[in-house]
RNA sequence: GGGUUCGUGGUCUAGUUGGUUAUGACGCGGCCUUUACAAGGCCGAGGUCGGUGGUUCGAAUCCGCCCGAACCCA
C-alpha cells in the first residue's frame, strides 16, 4: 500500500516541490556525475519584469528537454542569463525617478539602472519557479555584472587584434529620439501614409527640372539628382546643371540604373542622406556631404533660415517656403515604408559618424549557419535571407550610458586610438586610464576615455562562450559547439546572427549543434496578445486556475516545435484531466502496491500483462525517439493515449478480477506489470509535469530520490505475439463494455457465455482468464464462423495491392470486385487462394489475401444472442 | 513588390516515401453510479481536407494557378 492522498491538490504539489526544488541539488549542473553532457544557451531574456507566455513557450521546451536529457543519463547545464544593458531600462530608469540621464553622474545612473533591473530579474525568476523551470541557479549571469561585461570586452578586445573591429567614419542609422546609433538589424520598416511633393528646380544655363520628393525638409541636403538612364523624357539632359530652391547650391544630373522612372516625375534628388540608395551614390559618385539634421532630430546651420526647427516642422515650413516661392507644382499622398527604431518606432535618419565597427564576414556566417542543425529546418532560411542581404558592417557603438563600456582611449595630443589588453578588462575607460601609460605613437599620457558603449548584442552574442567556461576554464581554441540554442524566430537576424558571427569570429566553431526556433503565443482568440486587445492571458492566471503542469502540456500540444502556438484554456482544462486521471490511476495501483512489489521477479505473466510490456516497450522507443527530435506533442500525446486508453481503460480493466479475486502468482504477474508501466509512465511525464510526478515518484514503493535524477525506463519486453493477442483480449472487453451500456445492462452483471469466432489458424491459444472475468462471463474460443446467419454484404479489395498490380486496369477491377455477388467471391475464397472476376470482358486473378468480405448477422428467430464484429472476427454474447 | 510558413467537423489540431472507413481534444446531444476516477464510462451527430486545373489505377498528401491568413524582408 501507498498513502498517496485522495485527491490530486496541484496547488499544495506545486508549491511544496518548487520550495523542495529549490534548496536541493536535483538541477545542478556536475560533469563529474556522467560520461555525456548536454549544454542549453539559453537565451538571456531581457528583464522587463513580465514574464509571458510567449517566454512560457520557449522555456517549456528548454524545460522539457533539459529533463528529458537527465533522464536520459547526461549531465545537464541548463542556465539562465539577463540581458540587462540597453535603452529600455535607461528609460524606465529615467521615468521612475523623473530625470534625464544626464542629471547624474554616469556612474549614479548605472547604479540607478542596476537597481531597477534586479528588481525585475527577481519578478521574472518567480514566475520562472511557478512554472517549474529546472536552471541551474548557481549558473546564473548577469550582463550587467562586471565578470560578465568584462568577458564581453575581452571578445571586444580579441576581435580588434584580429582586425574585426575598427572605428570610421560612416553613415549610419541614427535614432533622433534615442540619439544613438543603431544597427541595420535594430531599423523596421512602417508603411504610412506620406507627401508627395513635386518642386521644380530651375536649370543653370539649361531647361528647369520638375522632381518628386517626400521629404522637402532635405532639400538643404541636396548635392544631385538622378534619372533613369533609359528615361526618354530626360533625353540628353544628363549632365545639365540646377539649382536647389531655396538653398542655392548648384546640383547636377546624373543617370543610374536604380531609379524608378514610374516614381513621380522620373527624377529624384540625392541627398546626404535620405535612405540607404543616397548612400550608394554619394560613394559611387563621390558627392559632397552636407549634413543638415543634428543627432536630436533638429536642422543644422547648413539649412540656413531653417536651422534648429525639428525635422517635422520643418518639412512643413520648407514645403510652405517652397509654395510661397512659386517651386511647388503639386502635392499628392503616398504610400510609403520608413524605417525606424525598433525600440521606439521614431523615424530613423542616416547621419555620418565616427563609430565602432564590427566587420560582418558573411561567408563565415553562412557557414556556420550551415553546420548548425535548424529545426524546423526552414528557418535557416530565414538566416540566408538575411545575411546575404547585409549591406553594411555592424556599427556597436551606442552613445548611451547603460551598457559595456567600450575598452578604448584617444589620445589628445595625436589622435591615437587604444584599445584595452585583454588582462585589463573589466574597464570603464571614462573612469580608468589604460595600463599602456604613454602613448606609443607619441608618448603622450593625456587620454580621453571613449564615452560610447556597445551595443548589447555584443553581450548576448557570447553567451555559448560564457557558459562554457571561457575564459577561466578553456580558451578560444579549445571551444566546441554546445548542445542547443533556444530562440525565437523573430530574432532570428540578429540574436542568431550576431551569435554565429561572434562565435565564428572568435573560435572558428558553430555557437550549437541544434538550433530548436519557437512560434510565438497568441491569445485565445488567435490573435497576437496586446493589452488593447484585451487577449492577453498571464502565466500565473492560467497556473491559478488549473496548474503549472497542466498550463505546460498544453503548451506543449499546441503545435510542433516552430509553429505558433494559439493559447486555449480547453487544453489547459484536457491536460488537466489527464492529470486527474493520472492521478486516479496510481491511487488505484498503489492499492496494490507494497515494498516487496519492484522486487517480484519472473512472476507468471499472463497474454493481458504481455501485452501491455511489449506497448509500454514500444511507446518508450517512440516517445524518447519524439523526444530527441523535438517532437513535444506527439511525445506527449503518445504517453497520454498510452496512459489514459491502454493503461487505465483496457489494462486495469482486464486485471481487476485477478489483483482482487486471482490466486497469489496470478496477481502477482499483474502487480508488477502495474508497477512497471507506472513508473515508466511517471518518468516519462515528468519532463512535462515535473510536480505532479515528483509527488507521485515518491510516493511510490522502490523509488529513491528525484523523479528529475531517475533514469529513463528501460522496458525490454517487446513480444509480437502478445501484442496481437492483447488487442483481441482488450477489443474484445471493450465491446462487450460498450454492448452492456447500450443495452442498459449493468458492467458487473454475469452473462451465460461469450464466444469468440475466429479466422482458421487465427486462434492461437488466447488465454481467456483475464477477459472472462473482466465481461463476467465464460469465453469459449472457436475456429472457423458462427452458427448463425453470417450474410457476405460487400467485398472490399486492398488497394494498395490491386493498384500496382493491374496499373491502369485497377480501377476496373476494382469496380468489378464491387460489382460481385458477396457470396459468391467468399465461395471463390474458401475453394482455393484464388478469385476470378471479369471487368469489360478481361478476366482478372486477384489473390484471395488481398480481399475482405465484410458480413453482416441476419437475425434468426428465437435466438437470444448479441453479435459484436470485431476486426479479428465475430464474437457472440449470451445472456 | 520578394520570400517563408500555413489553410483539415463549431473551435483547435494529427496525418509528407500517394493506398481501403481522415486523428484526437474541447464543445454539443443521449444514456449509465461498474469496489481508482461523474474531474468518470459508453453511444451519437458533425468534415466536398480553402478553390480550381493537372500528374496517377488511386491525391488531405505531388505539381500549376487562384483566394485567404500569419511572419520575415524591401
Amino acid at each position: 500500500m501507498t498513502n498517496i492522498p485522495d485527491s490530486y491538490d496541484p496547488d499544495r504539489i506545486e508549491t511544496e516541490w518548487q520550495d523542495d526544488w529549490q534548496d536541493s541539488d536535483v538541477y545542478e549542473f556536475d560533469p563529474s556525475e556522467s560520461d555525456t553532457q548536454y549544454v542549453v544557451d539559453t537565451p538571456p531574456p531581457y528583464p522587463t519584469g513580465n514574464l509571458h507566455l510567449g517566454h512560457g513557450l520557449q522555456w517549456s521546451y528548454i524545460d522539457f528537454v533539459a529533463r528529458f536529457h537527465r533522464l536520459q543519463g547526461d549531465a545537464v547545464l541548463f542556465p539562465q542569463g539577463w540581458d540587462c544593458h540597453g535603452l529600455p531600462t535607461e528609460v524606465k530608469v529615467e521615468e521612475n525617478h523623473d530625470i534625464h540621464r544626464t542629471d547624474v553622474s554616469r556612474e549614479e545612473f548605472r547604479e540607478m539602472c542596476v537597481e531597477h533591473t534586479e528588481a525585475r530579474i527577481s519578478e521574472m525568476k518567480q514566475t520562472m519557479t511557478e512554472l517549474g523551470f529546472s536552471q541551474d541557479w548557481s549558473a546564473e549571469f548577469r550582463t550587467m555584472d562586471p565578470e560578465y561585461w568584462g568577458q564581453t570586452q575581452s571578445s571586444f578586445v580579441e576581435m580588434a587584434d584580429d582586425d574585426m573591429v575598427y572605428r570610421d567614419e560612416h553613415p549610419v542609422n541614427w535614432c533622433p529620439r534615442c540619439e544613438t546609433a543603431i544597427a541595420d538589424a535594430e531599423v523596421e520598416n512602417v508603411d504610412r501614409e506620406g507627401t508627395l511633393y513635386y518642386v521644380t528646380f530651375e536649370g543653370v544655363g539649361n531647361d528647369d527640372i520638375e522632381i518628386a520628393t517626400t521629404r522637402p525638409e532635405l532639400l538643404a541636403a541636396c548635392v544631385g539628382m538622378a534619372v533613369d538612364p533609359d528615361d526618354e523624357r530626360f533625353e540628353g539632359r544628363v549632365g545639365d546643371t540646377f539649382e536647389v530652391p531655396l538653398f542655392g547650391q548648384e546640383v547636377e544630373l546624373l543617370a543610374d540604373d536604380d531609379v524608378d522612372p514610374d516614381f513621380g516625375t522620373g527624377a529624384v534628388m540625392i541627398c546626404t542622406f535620405g535612405d540607404k540608395q543616397d548612400v550608394d551614390w554619394w560613394a559611387e559618385y563621390d558627392l559632397d556631404l552636407r549634413s543638415v539634421f543634428t543627432e536630436d532630430g533638429h536642422l543644422t546651420e547648413e539649412a540656413g533660415d531653417f536651422a534648429g526647427l525639428s525635422i517635422d516642422d520643418a518639412k512643413g515650413e520648407i514645403a510652405d517656403a517652397l509654395d510661397d516661392e512659386g517651386y511647388l507644382n503639386d502635392t499628392e499622398p503616398t504610400e510609403q515604408s520608413v524605417g525606424a527604431c525598433w525600440r521606439c518606432d521614431t523615424p530613423i535618419e542616416i547621419l555620418s559618424k565616427e563609430q565602432w565597427f564590427v566587420e560582418v564576414d558573411q561567408d563565415l556566417v553562412l557557414e556556420k549557419a550551415e553546420e548548425v542543425e535548424w529545426i524546423p529546418e526552414h528557418m535557416h532560411d530565414r538566416l540566408v535571407d538575411w545575411a546575404e542581404g547585409m549591406e553594411w558592417d555592424w556599427v556597436i557603438s551606442r552613445q548611451r550610458v547603460f551598457a559595456t563600456p567600450i575598452p578604448a582611449w584617444e589620445c589628445t595630443d595625436c589622435g591615437h586610438w587604444h584599445i584595452a589588453e585583454r588582462a585589463e578588462t573589466p574597464v570603464d575607460p571614462d573612469e580608468e586610464d589604460p595600463a599602456v601609460g604613454a602613448c606609443p605613437e607619441c608618448g603622450s599620457h593625456d587620454w580621453r576615455g571613449e564615452t560610447d558603449v556597445m551595443d548589447t548584442w555584443m553581450d548576448s552574442s557570447i553567451t555559448p562562450l560564457h557558459i562554457s567556461g571561457w575564459p577561466e576554464d578553456i580558451d578560444l581554441d579549445e571551444f566546441e559547439p554546445v548542445g542547443l540554442r533556444p530562440q525565437g524566430h523573430d530574432i532570428i537576424r540578429t540574436w542568431a546572427f550576431y551569435t554565429l558571427l561572434r562565435t565564428g569570429a572568435l573560435t572558428d566553431e558553430a555557437p550549437w549543434d541544434d538550433i530548436l526556433v519557437n512560434g510565438m503565443v497568441f491569445g485565445p482568440d488567435g490573435n497576437k496578445m496586446s493589452k488593447s486587445r484585451g487577449n492577453v492571458v498571464a502565466p500565473d492566471e492560467a497556473i491559478e486556475e488549473y496548474s503549472a503542469d497542466a498550463v505546460r502540456q498544453a503548451l506543449a500540444l499546441g503545435g510542433q516545435p516552430g509553429s505558433d502556438v494559439q493559447f486555449q484554456w480547453k487544453e489547459v482544462k484536457s491536460a488537466s484531466r489527464f492529470l486527474t486521471k493520472l492521478w486516479n490511476i496510481v491511487k488505484f495501483s498503489g492499492g496494490h502496491f507494497d515494498e516487496d512489489t519492484p522486487d517480484i521477479s519472473d512472476p507468471a505473466y499472463r497474454d493481458a500483462d504481455r501485452w501491455l510490456l511489449s506497448e509500454l516497450t514500444r511507446v518508450a522507443d517512440e516517445v524518447e525517439a519524439e523526444m530527441e527530435a523535438y517532437r513535444f506533442d506527439t511525445a506527449l500525446r503518445t504517453l497520454r493515449e498510452f496512459a489514459w486508453e491502454d493503461l487505465a481503460d483496457d489494462y486495469v480493466e482486464l486485471v481487476k478480477g485477478r489483483l482482487y479475486n486471482g490466486r497469489p502468482g496470478e496477481r502477482a504477474a499483474a502487480e508488477k506489470t502495474l508497477y512497471t508501466a507506472v513508473t515508466a509512465v511517471v518518468r516519462m511525464l515528468s519532463p512535462f509535469s515535473p510536480h505532479v510526478t515528483e509527488e507521485i515518484w515518491n510516493h511510490l514503493p522502490g523509488t529513491e530520490g528525484s523523479v528529475h535524477n531517475a533514469a529513463w525506463p528501460e522496458v525490454d519486453m517487446f513480444d509480437e505475439d502478445a501484442e496481437v493477442a492483447g488487442e483481441y483480449i482488450a477489443e474484445t472487453a471493450s465491446e462487450v463494455r460498450a454492448w452492456k451500456s447500450e443495452n442498459h445492462i449493468p458492467l458487473n452483471e454475469p452473462l451465460d457465455r461469450v464466444e469468440l469466432y475466429f479466422e482458421p489458424g487465427q486462434e492461437a491459444g488466447l488465454d481467456t482468464y483475464d477477459l472472462s472475468e473482466t465481461v463476467n462471463a465464460p469465453i469459449k474460443l472457436v475456429e472457423g464462423r458462427p452458427d448463425i446467419e453470417l450474410v457476405p454484404v460487400e467485398v472490399d479489395a486492398d488497394e494498395s495491392e490491386i493498384g500496382p498490380e493491374f496499373r491502369s486496369d485497377a480501377g476496373a477491377v476494382m469496380q468489378a470486385v464491387d460489382a460481385a455477388d458477396p457470396a459468391e467471391i467468399q465461395a471463390q475464397m474458401h475453394s482455393g487462394d484464388t478469385v476470378t472476376v471479369d471487368a469489360a470482358g478481361e478476366t482478372y486473378e486477384l489473390d484471395a489475401d488481398w480481399l475482405t468480405v465484410e458480413t453482416e448477422y441476419h437475425a434468426q428467430s428465437g435466438e437470444e444472442v448479441a453479435v459484436i464484429e470485431t476486426s479479428f472476427g465475430t464474437v457472440l454474447v449470451y445472456e
